[in-house]
DNA sequence: CTAAAACATGCAAATAATTCATATAAAAGC
DNA sequence: GCTTTTATATGAATTATTTGCATGTTTTAG
């Protein structure tokens, strides 16, 4: 690596001002600093991040490149710095938290509100990508806990039971399938379909449900984010088989309704995946411990 | 932003090696620069990234954390300064080229073999992540190039025409519906059937040829990758639609067979796309002319 | 043609990182 | 239990690099 971070904020400050003088004042050096900081980053790569064009400056092809990477990383490292800070001073630790296949985070807000009050010294934080390979966004380190629908028993991960919930059609209000008590697999032959990705995942309504009637809905369509899902169906465009709790705030605002899946209902358990390395009382495993507290009585 | 670079490659290093004697060779440096360092980096961010566990050092919790940083960022930063160097020593203009929709590169080793021949300065470097969203990622110049299906007119983009293609049925070898000349969308209406994520794409084969005819196959599942539908077709386990272009390869090995869609067939076009900003000469509209000019002369 | 605006440069001073030599501390060997 | 080895820490001197000041150069504006 041959440039240093104040190369790479120089590369992000020049691309956001556009001129050295302001980007000086905004890196905290004189004009003259800024100058030479320009010029010892291009002996250092061997070439040169601008032309001259009058006396402004232009990014050549490969400065405009190389500052991308910039633009992209520091964030990243900023907020590392933050969050260091945070939780080596024991004012905060920090457990970053997914939810596997679900993209639905309504119920965050109160759970974060809930994790300030009985563990002042944790910070949440949402890492958005878990949600595709939860198991090895954890094997990486890169999330901390995740709540997964189903049992995905892996060695080296520990599951602690959150809650019982179920898995519901989904359709919109005063739609007609949602005067029944229930529906089976028959009643979706003849509706648009949506369904979130995924191969199939044991034990949800393709292998439990829909597979063994042997009937399938007719119109079916693929969209990736559930949060997706329920604004087409609240627009009337389709139904969908869907976790309860991941649609619970749709529910709650009577933008979509829900119905039973078959006489005995289709019942899904959603746990809190963590690593089993992780230690007795860390903050992680607290976490883990307040969801399924929140869950037990939910302050809402 | 309080670690320099240096800190973070330290990170890194002592992450991989476990120990400061292996990791001070790594970094090239002497052992006690390395303790130095580890003591200088810690002051900075006021916390231990380390226990003494024994004579030994292991990661607290924070250090852990702000480590992931170093190791999600640095291979960025290390592949961008080579870029540039390629780049801007014009050896190498690197142009970032990404497929949209489809997962499909089984091309990509000819066309760079094709662009080196014809213009051996450009070096393609293949962008993933513009597959979701191709247009916002031309426009926020994380990739160059993104060759598309269908028309996806969009002020500021630039699509260049590249070949015609097709719509096809894609289904196992042998497979009863591949001895047809071509199949309606009612022959679909008893098989697995597979498609690739992502919303309603306008011009494919969801629009122009099952919803016209009102009939939908019996089981559909969804796969993101349309490398992995292939392989679950050649398994023998359903059938898709696909671009004929983007399954090329597999039919080339006679891993599955495809079929037309309806009388006609279902064309389907296929372009380039590019920033309207672009200059006349630039290393990108060169590439998207030179892809232009392989499908009309494939060097295969 | 002068004034200003914007970036570059030479040099001295301050700052900070490295090394060498050595100290401390924990395991391992006998 | 004592010595040896292994692993990291510390102190002081050296070296390297960044910065700011003052000033130079070049372009645009009036």
């Amino acid at each position: 690596m041959k440039l240093e971070i104040r190369h790479w904020q120089m590369l992000k400050a020049l691309s956001e001002l556009g001129n050295v003088a302001d980007a000086a004042d905004k890196l905290g050096i004189s004009q003259s600093a800024l100058s030479h900081r320009i010029a010892e980053a291009e002996r250092r790569m061997g070439g040169k991040f601008f032309e001259k064009e009058g006396r402004r400056l232009k990014f050549t092809p490969a400065g405009a490149l190389i500052t991308q990477a910039a633009l992209q990383t520091l964030p990243i490292l900023e907020r590392a710095e933050n969050d260091f800070e945070l939780d080596a001073s024991n004012e905060k630790q920090i457990v970053r938290l997914g939810v596997a296949s679900y993209s639905c985070y309504y119920w965050l807000p109160d759970f974060m509100q809930y994790v300030s009050k009985k563990a002042p010294n944790i910070q949440l934080r949402l890492v958005a990508s878990a949600t595709q390979n939860p198991i090895t966004s954890l094997q990486h380190a890169s999330v901390d806990i995740v709540i997964a629908p189903g049992y995905l028993a892996t060695p080296g991960i520990i599951a602690t039971p959150l809650f019982e919930d179920e898995l519901v059609l989904v359709t919109p209000n005063h739609h007609s399938l949602s005067h029944n008590t229930y529906i089976e697999a028959q009643d979706l032959s003849h509706q648009q379909y949506y369904t979130y990705s995924q191969n199939v995942l044991p034990g949800f309504e393709y292998e439990r449900f829909i597979r063994p009637s042997g009937i399938i809905p007719q119109q079916v369509e693929v969209v990736e984010m559930t949060d997706a899902i329920i604004e087409l169906i609240s627009a009337g465009l389709g139904v969908s088989i869907l976790s309860k709790w991941a649609i619970d705030g749709a529910l709650k605002s009577q933008r979509v309704s829900c119905t039973q899946l078959g006489k005995q209902g289709l019942d899904l358990a959603w746990s809190a995946l963590t690593r089993e390395s992780e230690k007795k009382n860390s903050a992680t495993k607290h976490v883990a411990s307040l969801l399924a507290l929140w869950y037990k009585a939910p302050i809402k």
